[in-house]
DNA sequence: CCTCATATGTTTACATTGTAAACATTAAGG
DNA sequence: CCTTAATGTTTACAATGTAAACATATGAGG
């Protein structure tokens, strides 16, 4: 961890930048152990310091794990552009986009979990606008709404399935291959392009 | 272990079927709070009963919560093959499994995310069998696996989104009328049965 | 009927957690 | 240098999960 700029390095007393140290010890943590089981003492262990140092800088439990949310819907909101940015046609550009999505469940199944996830109306409304944004990018400008929800569900759904190992994989299969295949059932006419999706098998 | 059959009502210091009771409680806390704020002791409470007593009839709290998932998954079975049941083409079982499979996720919110979120592996193993049993009865036996996971993944995200909120509905939309439309963009060869989903507005 | 083993509840005890309150230290600015 | 706000700490308390020891009810066998 490089201390430049606004980090002290005296670490006697204070800390000196401490609520980035705490968030990252919370993600690590909600990716170990699940959101449920966050223990914010444990943050605080982590981070080495006291029990009560994060209540300076988080609200309480319920606050740091939507700070964190937060940040995962920006990311996901950020993969989502990326991935919409480099096809040309829509097809591609959306499965694309489901690649990102699932992509994004995969690395970081904690904190989707947590992102997807029932929270407490007032920590929702702090993750409203990142939300609102990330779902905005995933939401490729269709004619028809039903069908821009059938593929949302289609790849939450997938990303929940999987990440929960509900899902069989055959041995040479691959979750992109799958994502593919299974994306493809909603465009009927023809085969996608299949960027970067090998089949072993 | 000789039960008479029912229920004691001596009820001074044996109760006499208290498990049941317990996993009432549970589940009533479970919708009420959600599956990670249930508390073992509360569940006591509610029951009338000490907060070591549920610990005669289940292992931890873990255990009590997976045979929650697995009566949940019982029920699912079951509300699954009563719609595959009713109907008579293929495609209008799936669409009566699909309404079954989101009308047991909007009925039960809190077990259903339990039933679906991730367990230790050890209760994971109890709840097994049930949780195959209900996906049996989801897959109808098509010829192809992609067009079935394709169907489950939909539903299933569509489930998800609806029970969190995340789907904005339509002022005189209704949610089996959206799931009708939304399942149906799997099968593009023109529109589908909708039976029973009738439309209020 | 009496006795007793077993199933079922209870009380006690302890470690861990979230968080409020009061105290300590440091950094920054007059 | 002295004050003040920001940041960390210690102390304290209530709630939780759960282990251990104790209590009682219930059904089987004498």
């Amino acid at each position: 961890m490089g201390e430049t700029g606004a980090a002290r390095q005296s670490h006697g007393y204070h800390h000196g930048d401490l609520k980035p140290v705490l968030i990252a010890a919370a993600r690590r943590l909600v990716e170990a152990d699940g959101h449920d089981r966050l223990s914010l003492r444990e943050v605080a262990r982590q981070a080495g310091v006291s029990a009560m140092a994060p209540y300076r800088h988080v609200e309480n439990r319920e606050a740091l794990l939507a700070e964190l949310a937060a940040q995962g819907f920006r990311e996901l909101g950020a993969a989502l552009k990326a991935a919409a940015d480099q096809g040309v046609d829509p097809r591609s550009r959306s499965l694309a986009q489901a690649q990102a999505y699932v992509g994004f469940a995969r690395a970081n199944p904690g904190l989707f979990r947590l992102m997807v996830g029932p929270l407490d109306p007032a920590q929702k409304q702090l993750i409203a606008a990142d939300a609102e944004a990330a779902h905005a990018m995933g939401a490729t400008p269709d004619i028809d709404p039903d069908l821009a929800r059938a593929r949302w569900a289609l790849v939450h759904g997938l990303s929940m399935l999987i990440i929960d190992g509900r899902l069989a994989i055959a041995p040479g299969d691959t979750v992109p291959a799958i994502v593919a295949r299974t994306v493809a059932a909603l465009w009927p006419e023809g085969g996608v392009g299949q960027s970067g999706a090998g089949q072993s098998a």
